[in-house]
DNA sequence: TTGACTTATACAATCGTATGAATTAATTTT
DNA sequence: AAAATTAATTCATACGATTGTATAAGTCAA
């Protein structure tokens, strides 16, 4: 263990060397033998450990879930505790600005949350058995704050319309993710600087208050 | 041959399975014996044709490509047309609706063509050679095209963000492609029936609408 | 009979995982 | 507290299966 920066044992280890393997390289282009050497730990602590190589990705992805569902517990404590005093469109606007800037920063801005972002984007595309243990911890729940959000902003009763609204937000940051190859080349930035993704956080929250006026006027 | 659509040499026929097969599985977990099981020719018709799996993989990407292209040129043609006699904001605002429910059908409606987007969006979140054969075709046409439109309708003169504007478009309409599981299983959707996909048009291009005005108000 | 193509077979490399010995840590017994 | 014993972990090695691709014989039309 020369890098203090790696966890202690082998398990942890392990782990963290799922994230960024799999990340990078995807679970069918991923080796055991990448994963054993990221992690400085012998081969056989794979099946000893997490019995396959499939057992390390699910722990792998489970272990993203948590920490993700850890980051979103204040937010969405906030959105509950203002739910329960019955809160006003204007909070409802602030928080759901904060939640829009917020994902920006999870999933292109912070270079050990990007992985995380990386493997859900992944499970999304093709999910495997791993994408119950991120759906209803991660996705179910960022909507479903989303959609309530949209709601009390906007006065639409219909609860299609505001999941349908969440999902367009996610879109409209997730493309900044899946499709940076493209952005980094067509706008012609650096690769997400602080900057760059300040840019977009503006960007994508004021087309989010614009989809909101939108709807609020529609539904007027 | 029993099957009358596969066309008839070994060489279409495995261009023909590679589009099925990568999209389905990636590159990786892509096998030469899949390929040649599913184009019904032999494993050695591989390295004939294309050398190696990864010469088939990129005269796949390149087919898609040229086929995509195909598709776009009677709207970019229609486009530049409308811009040489200098077009109306009106004029604009149509083409842009077409083009944006033309690339919700594309991604989202026809199973044919949806193969297309999978093995394309493989290539944004983790490009490999063939991502060049894509991005000037397609990718970058598509986008320009958005942007010029973007800008006649809105008077927005800063390319920039006509062009990040565009890549929202993108991301509104990729979310539906590439989150087809959430979306399935949060919305309760069947899995992109054709009445689906309508609702689906019809959402985008109202809140691209919605975006537009912003824009415009913005600038003026 | 030539050239284009197809076929069956084989090969080295790499894959995930099993095996059992070596080592370390923990627990119990003296 | 020291020694003995058990358990937990690490390690080097190996195995069968699968991988992409090479080879050379075979087939067919020109």
């Amino acid at each position: 263990m020369t890098d203090p920066n790696t966890p202690a044992d082998a398990r942890e280890r392990l782990i963290q060397a799922g994230i960024d393997i799999f990340a990078e390289y995807g679970f069918t282009a991923t080796t055991t033998r990448m994963l054993a050497d990221k992690a400085q730990v012998n081969l056989s602590a794979i099946p000893y450990y997490f019995r396959s190589k499939e057992g390390l990705y699910n722990a792998t992805v489970g272990h993203i879930a948590d920490v993700l569902a850890d980051h979103l517990t204040p937010f969405l404590d906030r959105l509950q505790a203002e739910t329960a005093k019955g809160f006003a469109p204007e909070t409802a606007r602030l928080l759901l600005q904060q939640g829009l800037s917020t994902m920006v920063a999870v999933m292109c801005g912070d270079p050990g949350t990007m992985r995380f972002s990386q493997i859900i984007l992944r499970e999304q595309m093709a999910p495997t058995a791993a994408f119950d243990l991120i759906y209803p911890k991660v996705m179910e729940r960022v909507l479903s704050a989303f959609s309530t959000l949209i709601a009390t902003i906007t006065g639409e009763t219909d609860a299609r319309q505001c999941n349908l609204q969440a999902i367009l937000f996610m879109g409209q940051v997730m493309v900044f993710r899946a499709g940076k190859a493209t952005v980094v080349r067509r706008i012609g930035m650096a690769g997400y600087t602080a900057g760059e993704i300040a840019e977009i956080q503006e960007l994508v929250v004021s087309r989010a208050m614009a989809a909101l006026d939108f709807m609020a006027t529609r539904q007027a």
